[in-house]
DNA sequence: GTGGTCTAGACCACT
DNA sequence: GTGGTCTAGACCACC
């Protein structure tokens, strides 16, 4: 079960976004499966409908997932062809330099930094 | 010379913040030394002055700087007994996890991202 | 309902950050609690919205209260983990030297000051 | 010799009546006994002269030091009588007050609070 | 409705 | 001239 924190500073919207890519990740979700509809995903999670509808949209924009009406929506393949664009990846780095300058100025040591993402490696993508 | 982008989704203050800490970090900015007054950092950027001032306010706060009525604001010195916290650490270990739910999803592989790694850490750290 | 002067030499927005915390510890505002929406804070205390959320970002900061755009700031927990740091320990040691040589000089007795300390701890902390 | 700290929040004239006032109750300095006069000191401190004069009047209005047109200050009689006034407690209290509600918020016990002002009465008043 | 950001312009305290 | 506070009013993102 997703786990959704009204007290994060993200946007429920997002948070939602972020579970189900990460579900694609782990294969917990698998392409093709068929996601829970917006109505009762909400009455699940206990929230808004509107704010479900919106993380759907948004991963349907970011080709995770495809709706189709009357039917629901479900996971796409991730195809190898569907590579980063280039602007996906500037836009990563440059997340990925303003995290650095502030785990640096706390004095993260870099072995540190390794070792937590050879952590999340092993979580998120367990043989890939 | 500082870059602003007014259309970047960060707000303007924080980027003036990351931009004092990478300085400081890369030793543009000397302990010590002076920053440019509220007003004439407001007059070159040509923003509003109140903008200038809630980030130096926000720097103060992390203790990166010091602000004196009267005097200016000035580098602090990075006391090395100023350890970061453990909900510093937690804060930073979760920002980094969610970025690399997206980085995996976009299937940069871990090489990729050991090696931004590398090359920001010695931009930032020069042999630190 | 909160008082405030504004003649006092603390700023409006640091007198409305004190009796926030003043009101936590004392229990009247609990953990979970919804705070009064900037705006109609503002309008009781008739100041400008500015001020009040000025106040509240800073007890954000503080991690006193979490604001959620769209939806309100709460209370949080007091996290017993999130123990003072060695620098807290040291601005707050700092602080109470400076008030000590007021209250020598004005020779005000020992026993005094810790009657003081009791009377006021008895009405933050009642039982604590 | 005096300490001061030009990176310190407090302004530097009011750090200069603190360290006076201190160095009055401590016996450093005696009843009657002659001040620098506020070039000399200026000068020692490396400081602006209009500061000196600043905390010599301010000094002068707390009547803890005495000017005298072409002689110099010299410190006065602590007087029994000069006690404090109902104004000053209030002030004084209040500042504890706040104090306090900042050191429960940060989970000082009593017990700590007491010490601490134990070991400061011991170095200011060493035997009064 | 909520909080967050930014501008414009004012006044104050300190050096 | 310096930073700090406050007001007034605007626009945005989120729920």
């Amino acid at each position: 079960m997703m786990h959704l924190d009204p007290n994060h500073p993200k946007p429920i919207y997002e948070q939602i976004i972020l579970n189900i890519k990460k579900e694609v990740l782990q294969g917990i979700l698998l392409p093709g499966e068929k996601l829970p509809s917006v109505r009762t995903l909400a009455k699940d999670l206990s929230i808004n409908p509107n704010t479900i509808s919106k993380a759907y949209k948004e991963l349907e924009n970011q080709e995770v997932i495809i709706s189709v009406k009357g039917k629901g929506s479900f996971v796409r393949n991730i195809e190898p062809e569907n590579t980063r664009s280039v602007q996906d990846e500037k836009k990563l780095k440059q997340q990925l330099r303003e995290w650095l300058v502030e785990a640096h100025y706390l004095q993260v040591p870099l072995k540190t930094i390794y070792q937590w993402i050879d952590e999340e490696a092993q979580e998120n993508l367990h043989g890939n």
